[in-house]
DNA sequence: CTCGATTTAGTCGCGCACAACTTAATCGAG
DNA sequence: CTCGATTAAGTTGTGCGCGACTAAATCGAG
């Protein structure tokens, strides 16, 4: 197969690299999850759960921040991160708009469990460390591309 | 900021390639949306009508064939499309199974409109071709890695 | 030829994802 | 101090995306 390169006007499906992108995008996620619902956790979840495990507590604007999602996807989902016991969710005293989340004792626990997630998606990914490294080098790079005029 | 392999047990959101991914395709995806709204087209939608350009027909199991996608998507999707007027639906006379996908006169002009998409992401991505090959490349690789003992 | 297995679309339920909007709290120029 | 602008979170509506399931047509071993 003969690849054109991001310049040209084709309209072949095999050619768009933003297809390769959704593509491989959902076929990640589709492997963590039998992996994650041994956690109880849809993915987005597991990546909120990540930002807290790393620093405690982060109001719903830092989580969208980090995780680049809205208020409106994120308040429903942490409803039910709240629902599952793993997440509290408080107003902040100082600042009565913004909205605390914490972990609870189960969502702080759960963190040894999920341990062994990365390491699993690594293996199943089958990079070498320097594909891994030149892969995100470069969706990071696309990704800071688009949003800059976005 | 150090990043980690994909070989260890970070649990840092930004050591993992998953995240780049899923950053990246969203990010991607939201640069189409203005474009695509001209057409009044999402982009699933306009990845289906890549495949009926490139094919002209084509049955609902080889269109989740092309785009990884389950009929349970695919069904209301193309529903959408036929309300809009851009394809036609019949059973196959040989195999009233399957469901022939055609391009409807609308359909098939559409795809002169659409010319100047492929043009705009990719200028908007900002990669050398270099850079769009390897990361092509490197996303078919872990697309076909991470399915194929899925 | 027959009937259980397979294949193809489709429906349903749930959880994102996002635009557009609302509500409430805070900020800050005058 | 005040009041219009901004900010934070949440609600609503639409469209995926997929698992679990169903219905109907076809296949194929015996």
């Amino acid at each position: 197969m003969v690849d054109r390169t991001a310049d040209d006007g084709s309209l072949l499906l095999q050619d768009q690299l933003c297809f390769a992108l959704y593509a491989a995008s959902r076929s990640v996620i589709a492997r963590y999850r039998p992996l994650l619902d041994e956690l109880e956790l849809t993915y987005p979840q597991y990546l909120v759960m990540l930002v807290l495990w790393e620093q405690q507590t982060a109001s719903v604007r830092e989580l969208g921040a980090a995780l680049q999602l809205e208020s409106s996807t994120l308040s429903p989902l942490l409803k039910r991160l709240e629902a599952g016991g793993l997440i509290h969710r408080q107003r902040r005293a100082d600042d009565e708009r913004s909205v605390s989340i914490t972990l609870s004792e189960a969502g702080a626990e759960l963190r040894e469990k999920a341990r062994a997630v990365p390491l699993a998606i690594g293996e199943a990914m089958g990079l070498t460390p320097e594909q891994d490294a030149t892969a995100k080098h470069l969706l990071r790079l696309l990704t800071a591309n688009v949003n800059r005029t976005a």
